[in-house]
DNA sequence: CTCACTCCCTAACGCTCGTTAGCCTCGCAC
DNA sequence: GTGCGAGGCTAACGAGCGTTAGGGAGTGAG
């Protein structure tokens, strides 16, 4: 999980172009000849460093999960270890949305882009994703233990809404309107109850 | 807005093949030769009923939104006029995840392919969806004149939240585990304050 | 100096894309 | 029964796709 899983032969800047085209066009209309293009290269050369467009793809989207994961971990270590729960879900939903809106075309490729991927880059990404799952799992669960959560919603329905809330905030997010902050703290005040 | 925007002699079963295709593959997967083979023609004679790929998919899409529009206005009307601000919101909610969940082929390719269409496309998919989202911003303001949501928070953060996680739940819901009914309350539970 | 290796190139492959041209065959109107 | 439009068809177009083959310039090691 750690950048030391990419060849360190690939340049690095091949792989953000390809970050940035699915983050912004999808998987289709990321093509090699485009990718290439934003690097100032040829097609063809893209393949002395990647086997296929596929694989370019599998590790921009887990490069994604990737840093999304590490700062939002960063995030709640940096909190320490006693912040209250309704603090922490807070901070992670501001991690994320800088992530995604702000820092990252990777985090925001993985995002937008999976829903269409071919099924084996899906399946190359599947475990990742599951193991970014459970952070949110274990801060609802928390919640829940604090009795911040009303009693009788389903956490699975609580930690499912906040995600779908925050990776569909691609799809609105300006600069200059609504700020990260705010929607961070406006999206946790929801979930809990008085 | 009417069914009566599309031309008669387009039969439905090329806008339902488009449909299914555009809600589970996304546009550039949705081919006009896997669109004909749905329906058991060749590519060519598509274009005796429609212009265009691009004329195709626009009407989907419209279709769409027409579809879980109609689906919420009907749902709420059916409520009576002086139902409480949070029952209209859950029984708003229950309507959007029927269309695009389980009805609505239409619905669930509006939501899902809209991000990466061409530009020329969505621009034609603008002024409905907008129309849509105004249902909306109409609920949640009743909701908080009433007193039910929580003061502070922002009413845009509250309706781009809501219509993030329903239009995310495509992404996760699959038939059998939670549902609709159960996902519908514990989302509207969590927008309202104790 | 030379060899090997890195990194890029041109050219082309087979394939699929959206779209068009032109033809055939039904079934209904007159 | 003749004409014609509706609704299919085959064939093909130019363009773009991912990918491969093979070559050439630069560079660092021996």
């Amino acid at each position: 999980m750690t950048a030391a899983r990419l060849p360190a032969t690939v340049p690095r800047h091949i792989l953000d172009a390809t970050a940035a085209l699915l983050s912004h066009r999808g998987y289709e209309a990321t093509t090699v000849r485009a990718i290439a293009a934003r690097v100032s290269i040829k097609a063809a050369s893209i393949y002395h460093h990647y086997a296929s467009k596929d694989a370019l793809v599998a590790a921009v989207m887990n490069e994604g999960v990737r840093i999304v994961h590490d700062a939002v971990m960063a995030a709640l270590a940096a909190l320490g270890p006693v912040a209250c729960p309704r603090l922490r879900l807070e901070t992670a939903i501001r991690a994320h949305l800088r992530s995604s809106l702000e820092n990252s075309d990777y985090t925001a490729a993985s995002i937008r882009a999976f829903a269409f991927l071919p099924d084996a880059v899906r399946a190359e990404c599947r475990a990742d994703r599951r193991r970014y799952e459970q952070i949110w799992r274990g801060i609802v669960e928390e919640a829940s233990r604090a009795g911040l959560i009303r009693p009788g919603v389903s956490l699975d329905a609580v930690r499912l809404m906040l995600l779908g809330a925050v990776n569909w905030a691609g799809e609105w997010y300006r600069p200059g309107r609504l700020d990260i902050d705010t929607i961070a703290r406006d999206f946790a005040s929801l979930v809990f109850h008085g």
